[in-house]
DNA sequence: TTGTAGGCGTTATCAG
DNA sequence: CTGATAACGCCTACAA
């Protein structure tokens, strides 16, 4: 369907230019070029870097004109080492370029920030050695502490995350797990998404879902709130309705909608376990030419920022990512904080907020 | 027009279990407690830790199993300090939340495994200071090197980027920079774009494309390439199908589709300067039931993923992502490698192929 | 094949 | 208010 036409790469490279590249600031000077500058000892640089009150201020203006003449720049790795901190939280996900990840990426860096802590980015993949090894990098004192977003994980790998370092478990709920977790309201959101289907005047209401393995998946957490809703609104459970897809990608949904259209399937509502699922679902349909809202009414879950620019307008469950990044953040910083302080005081859990979003898509 | 319910946000915290979180392995040990349990000295150890090749079998694996007995993990900032690289690259990105950013990280992240380097990333909020900030970090040493995805930066800038540490620049061409860079064929795929609308039958073909300021920004060059096929097509340019948006985000792009229906401005294609920006004011143009591809075509210029999924789905310019993240992790390294050999080669820069996605909103 | 000495650049501690 | 001393944990260079 795709068609192409194609372009030439090219590569050009140019002589060095004779501007010349001569001595490049900053390269090599430590804190003691520094001090003799300034004619103080190094220790007075390093309480004026780090903003230690007990310094004069002519002593001062003195240690930062010559930092600033020189040019120079802590190393890292050195006050890494005399510290035992690194600034550095990780943040491991399974797959940055999702449109859910990616958002919550930022949400998370920018609650860091506030924190005075740097966020580095680790790719899970999705798998549970993904996940396992970022566990390990964390360890490798590469990082102050972990935010995991597992979803590789189960309850049975609870013990692997007894760490020397702060974790905390973001997305599912690992049950009874010995970590910090904040948890999406994975079945009241699910069991809210479907009600809502209801109430529009759904009444063959289908989910695409993941594989149910684990009990604390995604898939098996919204699907238990699916079926409690169905429950409810007495529209009887009908496994036939329960439409399972590999990987909750656009493109596997997408595929499992037409599936559902072809096969005669009788659905006039879906709930779509993530918003991504959801987006290739739309497609899914449109490509059958079922009409949405018309025909069939569609909900997702996440409020992922694309779901306001499709067309029809997605409707979903937003759990308030911010608020879920800052906490998970602020749970984190806590522990940094307490670190050495002996404490070992309970494990928090925080289960988020959820609201309804009703977009074109179920008929808003 | 959005409605939304609210659930309850709830913390819950346990009491710590009586299993206890006893001692932790792993903490705190170093290489010489590893080499005194295996009675060998600390060299040994490390010898053993970087696959050096004269150690007898059976010292290593005397090393291999005190290291697992204790959990030994290294520090790594003590290494980082010794040996003065990290082993990780920086890469610093306008937003991790924007789709073809995003996509963009996974592609370099996957590249950059291929050379054993982890990458770090950082938000510049496409600004000038966030990339300065971005310089200045790797200049800390806490990277070996960085990657940095241009939008603030101008020609006027070139001086700021001469540092101690390489640096690839990736987008943006920054003309008679003193680093290499990786740049998208804008100009070229730009022309493309508005030729496929033109091909496809459009005579009033309008863009969407940012303000334009430096010469060297992505909106200013796609706009260059819009006006040579236009010019070569013969439809004659006219300055009232040039739209301009604040910034390059769906929701400044659906407001600018809804303008340009409202206007009465007559035109029968758009050229989005970005897919972002495509998927905005395909939305744009549904609020107002201009139907794409009947009466107005539409293309965008990434082929960002989500592209192949929207109603209609998106026609677009492929840069080849892969091939450009590859390309720009490529000159990186060798970079790295060409460190302490005192080699000051050429400038290489590297302009990426593209390649025309026919899709559903140009007719396809 | 293994081990010894020394220092990478910083800061905690404690003394002046 | 300022500074001397001593690590932090590892690896390069060389010696045994």
């Amino acid at each position: 369907m795709a068609l192409k036409y194609y372009g030439m790469a090219r590569v050009l490279t140019s002589a060095p230019g004779t501007e010349g590249h001569g001595r490049m600031a900053g390269v090599g000077v430590t804190i003691q070029d520094v001090a003799r500058a300034a004619g103080v000892s190094p220790m007075t640089v390093s309480h004026v870097l780090n903003d230690h009150p007990h310094v004069r201020t002519e002593t001062r203006e003195r240690v930062l004109r010559a930092i600033a003449e020189l040019d120079y720049r802590v190393n890292v790795a050195a006050r890494n080492l005399r510290t035992g901190r690194t600034g550095t939280i990780g943040l491991a996900v399974p797959e940055v370029d999702r449109p859910y990840f990616g958002q919550l990426a930022a949400a998370i860096i920018a609650a860091a920030a506030r924190h005075e802590l740097k966020v580095a980015i680790e790719q899970t993949g999705a798998s549970r050695e993904g996940e396992l090894d970022a566990l390990a990098l964390s360890r490798h004192r590469l990082y102050d502490g972990l935010i995991l977003s597992t979803v590789g994980l189960g309850s049975a790998d609870t013990e692997l995350l007894k760490v020397d370092h702060p974790v905390v478990i973001l997305g599912e709920r690992i049950f009874e797990g010995p970590v910090d977790h904040v948890a999406m309201p994975n079945a009241e959101g699910a069991k809210a998404a479907t009600a809502h289907l209801a109430e529009r005047g759904c009444r063959r209401i289908a989910i695409v879902a993941g594989r149910t393995g684990d009990q604390v998946d995604v898939s098996s957490l919204r699907l238990a709130g699916y079926r409690e809703a169905v429950d409810e609104a007495g529209l009887g459970f009908d496994p036939a309705l329960v439409v399972p897809i590999d990987a909750l990608t656009m493109e596997d949904a997408a595929a499992a909608a037409r599936r559902m259209a072809d096969s005669g399937l009788v659905f006039d509502g879906v709930f779509c376990v993530t918003d991504t699922v959801a987006i290739g679902v739309l497609r899914g349909l449109a490509d059958r030419g079922v009409r949405v809202p018309g025909a069939v009414k569609v909900i997702g879950f996440d409020n992922v920022e694309e779901g306001a620019y499709t067309v029809p307008s997605l409707s979903s469950i937003d759990p308030d990512h911010a608020l879920m990044a800052g906490t998970a953040v602020e749970l984190l910083a806590r522990r940094l904080a307490e670190k050495g302080q002996g404490k070992r005081p309970e494990v928090r859990e925080f289960v988020s907020r959820w609201s309804v979003v009703a977009r074109e898509s179920t008929g808003g």
